[in-house]
DNA sequence: CGGCAATGACTGCCTGGGCAGGCATTATAG
DNA sequence: CTATAATGCCTGCCCAGGCAGTCATTGCCG
């Protein structure tokens, strides 16, 4: 039986933890991209040239099912990264259906000085956080979005199951 | 000197504060607009009626300037709920330039059944939470915006400011 | 082998927000 | 009072994401 930390009688929106959260995405969210406009990157952008860099995703369906993302944004989104030579698209052999994405050493360039620009904003709005708090946020927000994948059957959940016999 | 939580050498999208707020609002979002779909409903919409209700806003842009949305967006959103008879559109006397926003009665009734949804989501989310932990996240994510609303002279933190001589 | 589902990449269409400009009304300065 | 600025609401345009459908390729099963 879980607690009823919300009640409908007593409900204000803005005690709600989806309207913190929400706020806090966007105001982060305005800021880096603020951050970013000089070189004219999204977030989203980063987000793959990030992945990219790690090896994290290494295909165009890779990418959209670890970034969560539509499938049809993903394509227009690596249109305008490989028209600015950041990254490149390669037909695999193996399977000619998928197209690999690789970085480019522009790409990588470009990272190095997107990273520093991106840890400032984070530093700067956790300045006054300790590094306890921090880590007790980072675990509470891993914990949300773990009780949210089980609710959704759907969506996700499906990133970390590739491993399974 | 605020500490520096993150380090641009050994960063890792996947432990950033803003990748898991993100990732957690998207989550929240697609739930509770899943949970409200039968009624059609958005989370920008029932933000609106809830903030009428409440008496948070009651001009439209008053509304952009506490929701922190778009004017644009806001007028047409508002000609949705409009033409769905949960709200009214009256232009003000002492200042005819304003229109003053009311909730009908069948938008009301609406929110009588959208805001038990809303409650049970966001208590299924935080399922395993207790009362402290919510409290601590809740004030967490606060101290977040405040921190960033002071990092951002233009978008917002006029919220609060008409109480001054 | 042959049929059929599943997958990956892509495209077209729709919707909603961001942004700039317009109009009416009100506030302010001279 | 008049000219100018500021405010509130609205509109048009652009862009990105959500969604459905297409096409090629691969896997599966008889």
């Amino acid at each position: 039986m879980p607690k009823s930390h919300y009640k409908p009688d007593s409900f204000h929106l803005r005690d709600s933890i989806g309207y913190l959260i929400k706020r806090s995405q966007r105001l982060m969210q305005e800021r880096i991209e603020g951050l970013f406009e000089q070189q004219n990157f999204t977030l989203q952008q980063w987000a793959v040239l990030m992945y990219l860099r790690d090896g994290l995703a290494t295909t165009t369906a890779d990418m959209c099912r670890n970034l969560h993302h539509d499938s049809g944004a993903m394509t227009r989104l690596v249109d305008q990264l490989e028209s600015r030579k950041l990254i490149e698209r390669r037909r695999s052999a193996d399977d000619r259906r998928v197209v690999e994405l690789s970085l480019t050493e522009a790409g990588a360039e470009v990272l190095d000085t997107l990273i520093p620009t991106a840890c400032d904003a984070l530093n700067s709005a956790l300045d006054g956080f300790t590094r306890e708090e921090v880590k007790t946020l980072q675990s509470m927000l891993r914990r949300l979005i773990g009780r949210m994948e089980e609710l959704m059957p759907n969506s996700a959940a499906a990133s970390d199951k590739e491993k399974v016999s």
